[in-house]
DNA sequence: TTGGATTATTAACAACGTTAAGTAAATTTG
DNA sequence: CAAATTTACTTAACGTTGTTAATAATCCAA
């Protein structure tokens, strides 16, 4: 069937260029600049085409949410070339932050905001996928590290929680501007998070180094 | 002049009554439930008799994120009796935590919506009062712990900050429901996050303990 | 008592998410 | 090929939102 190919296909082109355009507007002025109607206008349809594509505006949200986490995955694909697990770890973190700042929007979608848990919690109380899938990496290196000695003997997920914790504090605080305080020129606002995620990491180190005990 | 006086306080009134319906709302369905109108059905004036008292929307959600500030302040009231210092920070990230368990609608408003404080950026430039009065707090701890010897020393500001990354980072994770694979039931989530703080402290605590190195 | 300020209301606007009904074209079926 | 049906899209509309303009009622001072 020839035809119901071609035609699939064209349903998802169409599919793309509204959330093209979706996150277009988004990146542009944020959550409360992306409508409907908005989005309409800038792929020049009806508004009411777009619910032929996406059952409401939380569903759109949602697949931005996934495609978020495909462009954080991308931001990792040489992780695996690092072999000192804690050396990894670190480099975990700093690629968070630094998807983070490059991509607030994003970020904002995938760990702060609620429209997206809210849908996911309704579709059949389905699982939080794309987040869990990165937490597993997350825990794989937390073992490694313990297991070389790198880390003290813990549990894996309290310890993995603490240390996402710590980088998802960091990071929702720039986004969401709490930081003046902290960092007075935005230039200094990834110097200063990588700072502060190098205090972390020294600390959390075990093994020999020059902090006085 | 008592009259004037009267009517002072009578405007006074309107305005708790405004703030008591709106944080009313607010608790029962959170940030999308507060509506003008809803805000003057509940005290029984019309919609446009809200802008009397308040210039538009945003600035009833920022005098809530003030009132908020003095809830928290209310919460650490007693922690001036705790001496030594790093047993108070302790107590402070526990208080953390649990203020913001028990007012995640007021904990939003302080520290992850980007409303209030695109509201304070408007007002002339002015800063984040109530937010930076609590973050010297947390630095005067901060540096009382390192004159102690209980934290090794470096830039107060920047350890302050990874700090409060650390707990705000478990609060905002919790709050938007990101935490569902760590914490699987509810009753869970405070002893989880207090175990996770312990975790915390524990590392960057300098000094005898059974830690092995 | 008159007159200006204060306080409240009604009516309305533009924008929003969303649904119902209708139209025109493409495709399948006889 | 012609009729029936499905598909892709639009127009019109509903109810709700934040907010403003115009207006009425109330209050206090002169």
């Amino acid at each position: 069937m020839g035809i119901q190919e071609r035609k699939e296909k064209q349903k998802l082109e169409v599919r793309k260029l509204i959330l093209d355009a979706s996150m277009k507007l988004f990146m542009e002025e944020g959550f409360r600049n992306v409508t409907m109607r908005g989005i309409a206008d800038l792929i020049e349809y009806s508004p009411t085409t777009v619910y032929l594509y996406f059952k409401d505006k939380d569903e759109i949200f949602a697949a931005l949410h996934d495609i978020g986490f495909q462009k954080m995955a991308e931001f990792n694909k040489d992780l695996g070339t690092i072999h000192n697990p804690l050396v990894r770890l670190h480099k975990m973190g700093e690629n968070y932050v630094q998807f983070g700042i490059e991509n607030p929007e994003y970020y904002s979608l995938m760990f702060i905001d609620s429209e997206p848990m809210q849908k996911f919690a309704e579709e059949g109380c389905e699982e939080w996928k794309s987040g869990d899938g990165a937490i597993a990496v997350l825990q794989e290196t937390v073992v490694e590290c313990m297991q070389k000695g790198y880390l003290q003997d813990d549990d894996p997920l309290l310890v993995s929680l603490s240390i996402w914790s710590f980088v998802h504090g960091l990071m929702s605080l720039a986004i969401r501007e709490r930081l003046e305080k902290f960092v007075v020129q935005k230039e200094m606002l990834l110097p200063t998070m990588k700072a502060s995620l190098n205090w972390f990491i020294n600390n959390i180190e075990v093994g020999d180094r020059s902090k006085p005990r």
